[in-house]
DNA sequence: GTGAAAGCGCTAACAA
DNA sequence: TTGTTAGCGCTTTCAC
């Protein structure tokens, strides 16, 4: 049972004349080393040793008392106070752009799959695309002291990431690189993956590919852009300017569609540069009666879960959002590991490009060659 | 700029006479309050009391002189420190069952809402429907001195988390109410939720309605069911227990469906407990040949945001999952809110149950009817 | 083997 | 208006 403060009427709630800051708080107080220690008879020190379990020799007898104590009294150490004395909070912080785009649990979900392994815990912070947010959370993960960070959304200046990787704290980027500082990195190759799309799209004949295209002060959608005019002049064709446009919307996407269908020589086939954009097409499509792919062929990025349903059929670049999370969170506890056994010897940045896939279904004009891998997971959760 | 501590090769790292525990460390020392006042020629109080503004009076030329000492020095409180001496730690955790379920997104993007315009941070465990590690989160959040506590989640005994309502941390379940022991709680009306379901197929002339049910442990999922045997049993039909079934994975679910299929008399239409078992049914009854409604009429219960695709078309119960992660937030944020002002008054425990509505689309056998509502939500992150 | 003491960075009560 | 002081709960050094 923890130790329970009765509300004492006849105390003053004086600790040698100077009032307690905390006088009699309402519920069960939670027991503290030095409870462990009275009940225990021996000193916070001793405790503190026991707890650790560092090597540190204590007789069998005492070792026993202890965990009595720390059993009767229910104690569980105060992670806050740890992280001071010990200069470290074993928290790791992970910034989102959002945490309703299923791209991002996926990730999340490959950094708590070897992050939770370890006694670190995950601050998440989701920014909504919105810089000021952004630069708010990590304000204040860094004030929490979080021994890491993994940045899966940066809008900021590159300057400003500069500054954080050079900080105190182990970062890792995990959605674009620094061209000036080394960093750690993992990130996809974009234009490869825009490129696949592409490609993929003139393979099936298509001459006239629009692309729609996100936001492009925002590194891997620049990249998307690239591989996607890259893909192009490779196969010698002109950019036409007016097939490339972005939304920011629904009913942007739709507009811009919209527009760019009305372009003569209208555009047969279109690389959008995510998923739920790509999405927000193929419902404008189902809205306006335009065939997909026969009309229409559509190419999407991310491949988010939702493509590889039979009533959904989107052909898309994988951009291997659990993998990314998985390698960033290892890259990150490397990191944080040797800076915990060492405190000089750092090892050089890495950067870690995994390659995407195209994952072909029906919107491009195939036919759906997916082996659709049941999934043992859960339904339920 | 923040204090750089230069490795010092004439210092002997101690202190006066003590060893200093953390000699030079690699990088850029982030500036402390001592620092700051060092700075500014006055002291740690003072400080202090110009951070918190909390009515101190301060002349406006020593507060010129901290903010130019705060600004110089790049200083960042440590919310670590702070936590410690306040006893709070400004943060709140939250317990979901599984992060890549996009209902929970949904109710984490409610509860930030709320909760990221306010200087608390989020604090994020996903359970994976796992007792152990559910009770392992809640172990590490209430180490970490959470303030509050948003648990989306629990498999936990009644009686444990009874426990943990009655500790000192503020709790808000979102997920089942408690029967013995009165708890702040937000919820839909789980039976009354599956009743709209189950009496919408019985209106399409369904006499023969399946049930494809979760695991009976998890309380939602028990009430679903009940709400489903409860229309049956009031519109006068028997229950045929071969028509009730659970299943765990994709490939659980696809046996299961055949099971119920198989059963003499087959039922024409199915309730499911959740969304990602409706879908993965709709993708059983696409790979069959089994067509939806005609053949079978398909109503889920999450109302998850794919349903709405137009190649997907399901019929849903609307859980309200951003409203829940909304009002549990808000709950919370008022007894937080009353505990830091007051210690002693304890006002009695609310108990919302928010209404689930029915959302019908193609599946059940109905002409969609949504008005797609644009959302003016962006769609690249 | 064990304990006393100092200190992690911050806050607040009280004195000046 | 500002400073002194005593903690918050824990860890580690160093002395016993």
């Amino acid at each position: 049972m923890a130790a329970t403060v009765l509300t004492c009427e006849s105390c003053d709630g004086t600790i040698g004349g100077v009032r307690n800051r905390f006088p009699t708080r309402r519920g069960t107080q939670r027991a503290t080393i030095s409870d462990v220690a009275a009940a225990a008879g021996v000193s916070k020190a001793t405790v503190s040793k026991f707890l650790g379990d560092k090597g540190y020799y204590i007789s069998a007898e005492t070792r026993e008392r202890i965990a009595a104590a720390v059993r009767e009294l229910e104690f569980q150490p105060n992670a806050i106070a740890q992280g001071l004395s010990n200069r470290r909070s074993n928290t790791v912080g992970v910034i989102v752009a959002s945490i309703t785009n299923p791209f991002y649990p996926e990730l999340i979900a490959g950094v708590e799959e070897v992050i939770g392994e370890s006694e670190y815990t995950l601050l998440l912070g989701s920014t909504d695309g919105r810089p000021a947010k952004e630069a708010d959370l990590v304000r204040s993960m860094l004030q929490r002291q979080v021994d890491g960070l993994i940045m899966a959304a940066v809008t900021m200046e590159d300057e400003a990431v500069a500054r954080l990787v050079e900080s105190d704290v182990d970062v890792v980027l995990a959605s674009r690189a620094l061209d000036a500082t080394p960093a750690d990195t993992v990130v996809i190759d974009n234009v490869l993956g825009a490129r696949l799309a592409v490609e993929h799209l003139l393979g099936h004949g298509h001459r006239r590919v629009a692309h729609l295209a996100g936001p492009l002060n925002v590194v891997p959608f620049r990249l998307r852009r690239d591989g996607y005019l890259e893909a192009l002049r490779s196969a010698g064709l002109d950019v036409d300017e007016r097939l490339v446009c972005d939304a920011t919307t629904e009913s942007g996407a739709a507009a811009a569609m919209t527009a760019v269908l009305a372009v003569p020589d209208p555009p047969t086939a279109v690389f959008v540069a995510n998923d739920r954009m790509a999405i927000a097409v193929l419902e404008f499509c189902a809205a306006r009666g335009i065939r997909v792919p026969a009309d229409l062929a559509v190419v999407g990025f991310d491949n988010i879960w939702v493509g590889r349903l039979s009533g959904v059929g989107l052909t898309s670049v994988d951009s291997r959002a659990r993998a990314v999370g998985r390698t960033a969170a290892q890259t990150l506890a490397r990191r944080m590991r040797a800076r915990h056994a060492d405190q000089s010897v750092v090892a050089p940045p890495e950067r870690v490009v995994l390659r995407p896939d195209l994952v072909v279904r029906r919107s491009c004009g195939c036919e759906s060659t997916e082996n659709d891998d049941d999934e043992i997971v859960p339904l339920f959760f």
